[in-house]
Parts: C-alpha cells; structure tokens; sequence
DNA sequence: GTGAAAGCGCTAACAG
DNA sequence: CTGTTAGCGCTTTCAC
C-alpha cells in the first residue's frame, strides 16, 4: 500500500471510457464539440479512474504554467505576511498557483528565489520587497514575465506603494505640532534602503518646512534585522543618543516593529512612552493598534496594495503586455494613539 | 522588446557549443563523463545564450517535482507565518521549491489548495494545520506523497506536535498555586477542534487534579476567527462570563492572540490584568513577549516543530517509505510573565 | 463529433 | 566520452 502504481493519466481515462485522448482532453477542457453522451461517459471513466490532471505536463505543452511567485522579505513580519496572505487569496481566486519564498531581506537569498521561480517557469512575480536585484529584473523584463514590486517605490518597474515621504511628513509634523524640536530618526534593515531614502526625505522636509535644522547625529539607521529590545549593542545606541546634549524628545522610526521594539528598549532604559519620549511607526500593524502598545503610526492601505498589485500582474499576465509602465503611489494616513504627547 | 523569442532550450546550448543535448543534459546534471574541455564549452555556450533549465519539462520526464507543499491556516497569525517560514527556509536548503499556500482555515478552501498541490505533483506536503479532509489524506496516502502534520495531533499521519494537554496542565497548576479556584477556558475558531479538545483536557484534569469542580459554563469557545476586540458579541459574552455568580479570576486561553485581544477586552470592561483577572496564553509568539504586552502562556518550540516536521518529509521524500507512521510529541514550557498574579 | 499525429523541453538508457 | 533514441502526459492542429 505503500507504493501503488503510477497516477492515472488521460490514456487511462480514454481506454476507460473508449474515446481518444484527444476526446478525453476537450471534455476536460470544455473545448470543441461533444456529445452529452461521450462527455458523460468520460466524465463517468475519470471518476472511476481517480484521474488528476497534470498540470506539470500541461504548462510543458502550453509553454506557459500559471504560477505566480511571492517574494516576501520577512514572513515573520506581520506586515509583509499580511500583505502575502492577501495576495495569495487574490491570485488563488483568479486560478493561478502561488509559490510564495522567503528572502529573509538578503540578496543573494532573493536571487536564488527568483532563479527557481524562472526555472519554473513563473508567469509573473509580485514581489513584497526587492532588494534592487536589476540584473535579474532585467532579465525577467526580457523574457516577457511581469514583475510587479509592492510597497516600495521602483524607478523602473511596476510598482505600487505608499507615498513614504508624504507619511514621514504626516508624523513629523505631527510631532512638530506637539512641540518636539529634537526628533530623531531610526531606521533599520528590515526596510529597503530606498524605502528608507523616501522616508527620511520626508523627515528632512518636514523639518525644513518648521525650520528646524538637520542634525544628522539624530539619524540613526540599525542594520541588524534582528529583535532589537534584546540587542545590547542597539541600547548602548539608543542611550548614546539620548546622552547627547541635544537630547531627542521623540522618535520617527520608520517601521512599526522596529518602533515597538524601541518603546520596549526605552522602557528599560527608565524612560516613559510618552512621557518622557514620543514614538512614531510605520506601517500600522496590528499590533499597533493593542491598548497596551498603542502606538501613533503611518497607516499603510495594506488590502489596497494586495489588491492594486495582484490586479495589475493579472493584467500583464492576460495581456502580455509590459507597456506603458504602471506606478501608483497611494497616500498614507497618520493614526494617532497614545504614544505621543506633547512635549514635557 | 516586450515579447521576445521563446527562452533558449538545452538544443539551442547544444548547437552553439556543437555538441548533442544529452551532452549539454550531462554537464548540467553532472552525470556521465564529459571531458573538461567539451564541459568548458558547453558551460560557455549556457553563458552565452542565457540558458536556464526548464524545471518543467525536467519533471514531467523524471515523473517526479522537486515541489513541496506548506499548508498555513492562517499566515496573519504570527505563530504559523514564523512556522512557515521555517519549514521553507529548511526545504529550501535542501533544494526543494515550496508552495505555500494559505487556507484561512477553510475546509474547503484547504481542499482545494491540496487539490491544486496535487495537480503541480508535489512530492511532499507540510500541513501547519490540518482540519481533517480524510478523504483526500488518504489520496495522498495512496499515491505516495508524504505528507506531515506539524502542530497539531493527528492519529493516523506523520505528525510532530506539543503536548498539548501538558502544556495546559501546567499553566492551569500554575494558576491554581496562585489561589485561582474559578477558572475560565477560552477557546477559538483560529485553534483546530481536535488541538482545542487535547487543551482542554489538560484543563480539565488539571482542575481534578486539585480538586476543582468541572464548570461548564466557564467554558467557552469562540468560533468567529475575527480580532475579537472589536467584537460587540464577544464583549458581551465575556461581560456574561463575569456577570455569573461564580466569577472567573483567571482565564486559561488556548491561543496567545485570543488571549492578547481578550486582555484588552478585559480592560476596555473596566479590569486589569493581572491585578483583577489572571490570563494565560498558548503559543508564546513573539508580541507576548514585550513588556507592554507581558503575557504568561505555554512555549511552543517553533524550531523543532519546523526542524523535525522539515526533516520528517525529506527523509519520507528520500526513501519513498511512508512506514511505519512517525508521530513526535514535544514537551511545551510555561512562560511565566506578568499577565497572571496572586488571586485577589 | 472524434481520432491520429506531432510535438513541448528534457532525461535516461543504450549504442558507438 | 559522446550521440541517438524513445518517451514523460498532455494539447492542438488537421483529417476523417
């Protein structure tokens, strides 16, 4: 029982039924013309025989699977897993089959990902962070499959995100309006440098606009992906910039975890959140939205970028079609909670 | 340059380094003997026309993917998306492509993600969470395919799991030692019936144990797999909970989101944790472990549950045996943390 | 309406 | 050591 004969295939169901493969095929597929009477029969022979079809021998003669891959950076990201969980449904729903990979945020793992799903032959890829592989990109741009990046801003490629400067500002000055002149800004490897580029520009011109100067001791950006309220060296950070003479009254960090994980560190440094030091996010995470956390944040429309993102791979894909590029920023919205006050 | 020529073939590689296709075949497999200097040539020629192999048409001839399916319940839960995320990063490394796929803990919605692992020929399925569509695990069965439930029991399958009852046990003792006598049993739709049942027990035994009266109407289980906080129904309920004449003082929850979101209910009611109420979660994710959040809940070992789930596949996949059946059951640990107290 | 035939891109004997 | 050959399971003209 433990190893039974090959799966049935089409010639099994055609010999059961005593019709071609051929016969057997259109009936499957719902094409050409068939009699209610031989389709009823082959339907009956596929039951009986237990027929699957086989979608590997399917793709190979069609010269197309319908595959589509997910590159997503941080599974354990509750934002990035959300954002993956919708597009799966989405694509799930329009009948394509999704590999989603994990790239753990490094290159060559991203790489490595996008290789297998050429080798698979992918009809299109979404991918939920993109490390600026171009080479690659290029490649998949060559071969005619779509690639659509999702929540961070690529010059050169589909694209749906956020409008990440726009947020900062939205935050900054919301902290601007509560009094704080010395905000920092954290940022950590767990966003794309280009994502991060975007949001401390925003940064920078909301304190423009306010007239207040940059200090680029206030700007910290923390590449170890890890959880950081364990990290001894990212307290010894944190302390040295609240050692400062200038000491920071609030915190733009620009991602939600790395945020909470801030208040967390913070905490135990014997500070109060807000109290002592405002925090602001990214993102809007659930998470966030806890009494017990709390946290002001930048809310990014997640089921609106599953959704604008899957549509537009499903369009490319139907169409075939990679032109005119297609860029869509969409605005974010502040969310204010409890961990921002006014300054003490 | 949007539609170019078809992806170059192994004969495209073979003609412009002038050698056959089995050769080519050969120096890409590394089967056979090739000279060094056919091998040079031919591995120019790969470079020269971008040639990628065609897993498709490798595994219709092999009769046989390098595919392996990751069923999730629900990749918005922390605990499975991290679990995922393991298992694939394993499978990965072991050169396996995977297919995840999420079921939002549908039965039906689990079938047909199974039915379409089935078409793409999988060789192997990892189930984060199993509702129990016999029909088709026994298809799996039948043909073949390994198939190993990670997390939750599963009588007749390969499955690695918790103790499940223990891990009750433990923290229901634990609150019993604080002087908790009248204490509640939460469940949700986000558990499986059949893990949800094993916790209970652990509850229930716990409590004769000690001697504690069973009371069924501190029992309760919450099916709608929504956040539950902003849930009018749900808030009524727990209000009805401790309305009762013998009013709960500590709350046993068999999931930490569950227990996270009733922590908030319970102080949206006007109750602190643990000063009011004691509550204990299941999983330990990694938000129960901030110090915001502080909840006390049963360890899961994620990393074992995906090391041996990951391991427990391959080696099925590898010897083609699926005898006799490998059940592991691991030994979960109490996390003390700040969200249970002395009774009041 | 139904069947026969020609592959899709590759692997795996088996000859040379 | 290299080339020839026969498929893997299916779709898709094109005849009958």
């Amino acid at each position: 029982m433990s190893g039974e004969g090959r799966p049935p295939t089409i010639l099994d169901v055609a010999r059961h039924a005593g019709v071609s493969k051929s016969t057997v095929s259109n009936v499957i597929r719902g094409a050409g013309k068939t009699s209610d009477a031989t389709r009823e029969r082959v339907l009956g022979a596929i039951a009986d025989v237990g027929y699957r079809p086989n979608a590997i021998a399917r793709s190979l003669v069609r010269r197309r699977t319908t595959t589509v891959g997910i590159l997503v950076g941080d599974l354990a990201n509750p934002f990035y897993s959300e954002l993956a969980k919708l597009v799966e449904q989405r694509l799930t729903a329009a009948g394509y089959a999704t590999m989603i990979c994990n790239t753990d945020g490094h290159a060559t793992s991203e790489r490595l990902r996008i290789e297998s799903l050429l080798e698979h032959r992918a009809t299109g890829i979404v991918m939920l962070q993109f490390s600026g592989e171009w080479p690659l990109a290029d490649e998949l741009h060559a071969q005619g499959i779509p690639m659509v990046v999702v929540s961070c801003w690529e010059e050169a490629s589909d694209c749906v995100c956020v409008d990440d400067a726009a947020g900062v500002r939205l935050a900054v000055e919301h902290l601007i309006e509560l009094g704080h002149r010395r905000i920092a800004y954290l940022s950590s490897g767990l966003v794309e440098p280009k994502t991060d580029r975007a949001r401390n520009d925003g940064y920078r011109h909301a304190l423009r606009s306010a007239g207040i100067p940059y200090e680029p001791e206030l700007v910290v950006r923390w590449e170890e992906p890890a959880y950081l309220s364990s990290d001894r060296q990212f307290m010894l950070e944190v302390e040295r910039l609240l050692a400062a003479p200038a000491r920071p009254t609030a915190f733009m960090v620009s991602n939600d975890l790395v945020a909470i994980d801030l208040m967390e560190t913070l905490e135990q440094l014997g500070l109060r959140v807000p109290a002592d030091v405002s925090v602001v996010g990214f993102d809007d995470i659930a998470l966030a939205g806890l009494a017990r956390v709390s946290l002001t944040t930048v809310a990014q429309p997640r089921e609106q970028l599953a959704e604008l993102g899957s549509t537009i791979v499903l369009e490319r894909i139907d169409t075939g079609d990679l032109h005119p590029l297609r860029q869509l920023r969409l605005e974010p919205a502040l969310v204010v909670r409890g961990s921002t006050a006014q300054v003490a």
